[in-house]
DNA sequence: GCGCCGATTGGCT
DNA sequence: GCCAATCGGCGCC
């Protein structure tokens, strides 16, 4: 909120870890957009990993390259913004060994602040469905390609650690909406939270 | 060149 | 629960 504490930067080494990890440590923290001018931001409530080339629901499966997905190859951290059914945007952080081409998909915020602009930019629907789902979080925080390929440094969308406290509780769950391997267990929420995309169902 | 498919969403049956 | 919208990549003619 608006406490002015400081958005200290993730190192690179948080990122370079295994995308199950920087997926599971990434629930918690907050996704800011539109610092200085508009500014929006959620509370990280949802994630998916995708594995790089050796997941075959991954955009870097096989490490298929073309011009959309080029930020997947690029340093850890870096975001990579997708077009997804011609319609949506979808964030991804890239995460894991450099070239690997795996990344942590932002699935559902918290909304936090600026809930004003994500009404404006969202329509007239619930509160409830404001940042639920890789789509919807997008479209109310204003994120779009412009976001591709840049460095989580660079400050038009900042990810910052939750000032103190403990880790949330956390719920695994399979993939949304996939049609190959679709039952791998990488979808992460807080237990419990009510902004999520779907039903969690545990197995 | 053409048709099909997808890490989605919202409206309608 | 079903399906169209909309577009880039890919497989195939």
């Amino acid at each position: 909120m608006g406490t002015g504490r400081r958005a200290a930067s993730l190192p690179v080494s948080f990122f370079r870890r295994d995308p199950v990890t920087v997926a599971r440590e990434l629930l918690g923290m907050t996704l800011v957009t539109g610092v200085g001018r508009g500014r929006t931001a959620g509370r990280i409530v949802e994630v998916e990993a995708y594995l790089g080339a050796e997941d075959p629901a991954s955009h870097a499966f096989e490490f298929r390259r073309h011009a959309q997905n080029a930020a997947l190859y690029g340093p850890a951290g870096t975001w990579y913004v997708y077009l997804s059914y011609g319609m949506h945007w979808c964030a991804n952080l890239v995460a894991g060994p450099p070239g690997h081409g795996a990344a942590v998909l932002l699935r559902a915020l918290e909304p936090i602040e600026g809930l004003p602009a994500m009404r404006r930019r969202r329509g007239t629907f619930p509160d409830r469905l404001l940042c639920a789902g890789p789509g919807r979080l997008c479209q109310a925080l204003g994120i779009t390609r412009a976001l591709d390929g840049t460095r989580r440094e660079a400050g038009t969308a900042l990810v910052i650690p939750p000032a103190s406290g403990g880790s949330p509780e956390i719920a695994v769950s399979r993939r949304i909406g996939l049609t190959r391997a679709a039952d791998w267990p990488l979808r992460f929420t807080i237990r419990g939270s009510p902004w999520v995309s779907r039903r969690v169902v545990e197995r």
